[in-house]
DNA sequence: GCCGTTTTCGGCCCGACTGTTTTCAGTCG
């Protein structure tokens, strides 16, 4: 049984339990099955090799949870559970899809109407027999038809990168009004998160009226779901949701802080602000009546003994312990990178030019690229073989000479790892490189063992210098190949192999939580666009970003380093 | 149900908006 069905379960549970308006209860077993969901070892091993008392000691989970957690992987079943749904059989997680329904008004659909699918709803809404019902009227019956309509065109959530430009563009419109002091995005977007579920604006202004009036009316809004003095949210026709938080100045610190989030930090935070005996919400900490601090967040988190956390670093896996003893990184900085190490141009399947690449990575600043274009096992892409990356190398050197010593091209490639780990280009070609670079592209479905060996026989190549996109996955598309990435790490720290933080905003691969396992082993790590047309160099920040969640500092990243310092963390 | 240099018992984050309601529950952030 899998971590996440173990998960949902537990989960499941703490809603019936919400349901029948048991307190406190319902929020132990969400947290639970969280812990299980963010757990990166099978909590089925977890229990076979250290039995309940292993289970135990994930923090959330106690003796009552640890014996549940037991029945499933024992017999794939819990008794608890099945009664549970006994007494309300309905599919919850498919109603619970419907935004604004929860728990309660699910049960008493189903005890009065007798629902229990989306599609039993969408009959007894459209026959009116919702808004008879007591406690509901004409208003929610419209509400769950809203629900249910959008329901059927969701599409799940979007990526980081295909919702940043509307975001800025949100956040220049409301900066335009004349009653916003500030405005900022801050949500799973300000943290960086590689998905997002809605935008969270939040705008400094004393006059909250006309900020909200004009929000709602924003020409993309399909919908206002909220309308209120401090708090409205809409729906745009993408299916965006946007939150819109308007607070005054002596509380932005506070408010920034909350909706940022995670929901986890600021519930780790309000404890932490409990246990003094002060209360912190987004308004600002308190003591009694007295605010002690709430302006900015800064303040904030020195009030409560901190040091200050980035918001890339605030979903509670660590960070406040480190903050409290004043022992938190310091990030890898958005201005930190000297060049951009994996680019394809039009010798393969790149739109530009190689010296449009180089003139393009001038105006940005960069002072090294490298020109990694696919090799010949890549046909569709006329993958370079030996004798054509000869003839490229004379196309750098024109470019090169053309250019000047603004920007160094470094010849490079992005070298098929064959199904045996061989590679796609010959030793003699590959050591004649600069900067050479391997990655997996085909045979995704290779079983573990066989795919974990291909990869370390491929970076064990004393010629390679960095292995791209590491596990493969395209983000909501394709599954990352099954690899033991524990043992990529351990041989790239023994071989001195670089792993990569791809900054194409559906790869990010390497991920956050792998980063950390980096920068942990020591392993050190490169961010690079995998630009495939000029546009795409301006990806890097997406591939910070992820390095920055998973708490990489700058020297954990080589190319943060001027070109000669860069060249020597190469393999020799 | 979980958890602990304020507690092994008695707390549990805190607030906004809506709709249906004569005073607040439900849902969400
Ligand atoms: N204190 C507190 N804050 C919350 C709670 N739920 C949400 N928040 C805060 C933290 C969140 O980051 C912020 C915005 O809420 P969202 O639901 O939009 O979550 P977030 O943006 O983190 O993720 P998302 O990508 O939108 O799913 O509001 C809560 O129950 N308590
Ligand atoms: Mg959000
Ligand atoms: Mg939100
Ligand atoms: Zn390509």
């Amino acid at each position: 049984m899998s971590n996440q069905e173990v998960a949902r379960i537990i989960a499941e549970i703490g809603e019936y339990l919400d349901m029948e308006g048991v307190p406190f209860k319902p929020r132990a077993y969400e947290k639970a099955a969280k812990a299980v969901g963010d757990l990166d070892k099978s909590v089925s091993e977890i229990y076979a090799s250290g039995g309940l008392k292993a289970l135990e000691q994930i923090p959330g989970i106690g003796a009552s949870i640890a014996k549940k957690i037991e029945e499933l992987i024992k017999t794939g079943h819990l008794k608890y559970h099945d009664e549970l749904k006994k007494k309300v059989p309905v599919d919850l997680s498919g109603l619970r899809k419907i935004e604004g329904l929860g728990p309660k008004s699910i049960k008493k659909l189903y005890e009065e109407l007798g629902v229990k699918t989306v599609a039993d709803l969408e009959r007894a809404a459209k026959a009116g027999r919702v808004a008879k019902l007591e406690h509901f009227g004409a208003k929610s019956e419209e509400n769950i038809k809203k629900g249910l309509e959008f329901l059927k065109k969701a599409t799940g959530r979007p990526l980081l990168g295909a919702v940043l430009p509307l975001a800025r563009r949100i956040e220049e419109r409301l900066r335009g009004q004349k009653e916003v002091e500030k405005v900022i995005i801050a949500g799973s977007l300000r943290r960086w998160k590689e998905t997002i579920g809605d935008l969270d604006v939040l705008v400094v202004s004393k006059k909250p009226g006309p900020v909200m009036d004009f929000f709602v009316s924003m020409p993309e809004v399909v919908r206002v779901v909220a309308h209120g003095e401090t708090k409205s949210a809409v729906k745009l026709e993408s299916g965006l949701n946007v939150d819109l938080r308007v607070v005054p100045a002596e509380s932005y610190g506070a408010a920034l802080n909350y909706l940022t989030g995670s929901k986890d930090h600021n519930v780790a935070l309000r404890e932490m602000a409990l246990a003094k005996g002060w209360k912190l919400n987004e308004y600002g900490l308190f003591k009694g009546k007295k605010q002690l601090a709430g302006r900015t967040e800064e303040e904030l988190y020195a009030v409560l003994g901190m040091d200050y956390v980035e918001p890339e670093m605030r979903e509670n896996t660590g960070e406040i312990e480190l903050a409290k003893k004043h022992k938190l990184p310091k990030l890898i900085g958005y201005d930190d990178l000297q060049g951009d190490l994996q680019i394809q141009t039009d010798w393969t399947d790149g739109a530009d030019t190689i010296e449009s690449y180089a003139k393009a990575a001038i105006e940005r600043g960069h002072k090294y690229i490298a020109i990694t274009d696919h090799t010949k096992r890549l046909a569709m892409t006329g993958g370079l073989d030996e004798k054509k990356i000869r003839k490229q190398w004379v196309e750098i050197d024109r470019v090169q000479k053309k250019i000047g010593a603004k920007l160094k091209i470094l010849k490079g490639t992005e070298c098929d790892i064959l199904k045996d780990g061989s590679l796609d280009l010959d030793d003699e070609t590959l050591a004649r490189l600069d900067v050479c670079g391997v990655a997996v592209h085909s045979h995704f479905d290779l079983p573990r063992e066989e795919q974990t060996k291909r990869i370390i026989r491929a970076i064990k190549n004393p010629n390679v210098d960095i292995l791209f996109h590491p596990t493969g996955r395209l983000i909501g598309k394709r599954e990352p190949y099954d690899v033991d990435m524990d043992a990529i790490i351990k041989t790239a720290k023994e071989t001195g192999t670089i792993l990569e933080i791809d900054a194409f905003p559906d790869r990010l691969d390497l991920k956050d939580e792998h980063v950390k396992k980096c920068v942990v082993a020591g392993v050190k790590l490169s961010i690079d666009t995998d630009a495939h047309s000029i546009a795409h160099l301006d990806f890097l920040e997406y591939g910070i970003a992820q390095a920055r969640r998973g708490w990489a500092e700058k020297s954990d990243i080589i190319n943060t380093r001027l070109l000669e310092a860069f060249l020597k963390l190469l393999k020799k």
